[in-house]
DNA sequence: GAAAAATAATTGCCCAGGCAGTAACATCCT
DNA sequence: AGGATGTTACTGCCTGGGCAATTATTTTTC
């Protein structure tokens, strides 16, 4: 060790919070990516792949609505998928202007692989937690997610229950 | 049904975590560059000022160390800053290969307000936890960055502290 | 029924982060 | 000493998201 580091007391009060999610979110994404490297598939094909998977999406339009994601950039990602052969677009003939998501059968066939490397990350990340804690975490999270999303409910929100 | 919940998909609901943890996330940074936009900032700039004015780092290679981040970025953010007239850059005098960062008159000066916008941010997403709340947050989110970084520890991480 | 607004998908442009390289310098090893 | 190795800061290049049009279509409104 050529130069020996100091190391300062890393004291944050305020962004603490918003730090270690950060941090949290980039160790989970990191994980997963190495996991679906593999397939050559990224953390963000994985989600519109699982969500197509689930049925709770079958257009463009409501992937974005349901994951919060840009339109422009979720035409590229199905573009990616398309092109590995994992999705097909099918224009829809009632309306025209939609174009309906199919996950073709390569695509299914992968689909078990692909959630259990998931499941392989998160399980990492949330080893030594408990169900309640578990629950707890997402709890916590979710009221986050109220409070920025209607900012100035100021009801106490010990009973949030999503 | 005999009940056999043997291996069930158990952790099913993980991915749910990464999920709302992304929200979060982008909620945060959102609420932080709209209240920092004025100012001419952005978050990860204000963040680097911020650690600046701590003393917590005051080179650019001890800022990426603590805040794990590329170098290439830093750099620019830094030209940014420099450019902006909040941090000046002076060359270390002992090691020519090192640039000292050292916030300007002008940035010290505003980084009160700077403070102020992060921490209504922070504070607008946390109504209505309480200090244990938050605690029980940061406790989990360190052990789900711990288990990332140290996959394999199986040690029962109830005793996990910071 | 035609104009106006809304919606779906796509594209171009910009910005920012990650990665790989580069040059200058420092340190280590023998 | 002198070459291997490491470190610091910086620079291109690539990728990928966000935003703003653009195009094609539907729905609403008058």
């Amino acid at each position: 060790m050529p130069a020996p580091r100091r190391a300062p007391p890393p004291r944050e009060q305020g962004l603490g919070v918003g730090h270690l999610m950060g941090r949290a979110r980039t160790s989970l994404l990191a994980g997963l990516d190495a996991q679906l490297e593999r397939f050559g598939l990224s953390g963000m094909q994985f989600a519109v792949l699982k969500h197509l998977a689930e049925g709770a999406a079958d257009t463009a339009a409501d992937l974005c609505r349901h994951m919060h994601y840009d339109t422009g950039a979720m035409t590229r990602i199905l573009d990616r998928l398309e092109h590995q052969g994992l999705v097909r677009r099918e224009r829809c003939r009632e309306d025209r202007r939609v174009v309906f998501l199919r996950i073709t059968r390569g695509g299914r066939a992968q689909l078990p692989r692909l959630l259990a490397a998931g499941a392989r990350v998160l399980e990492a990340h949330l080893a030594g937690f408990s169900q309640a804690e578990i629950d707890t975490l997402r709890s916590y999270l979710g009221r986050m997610i109220d409070n920025g999303t209607h900012p100035g409910d100021n009801h106490t929100a010990t009973g949030g229950k999503s």
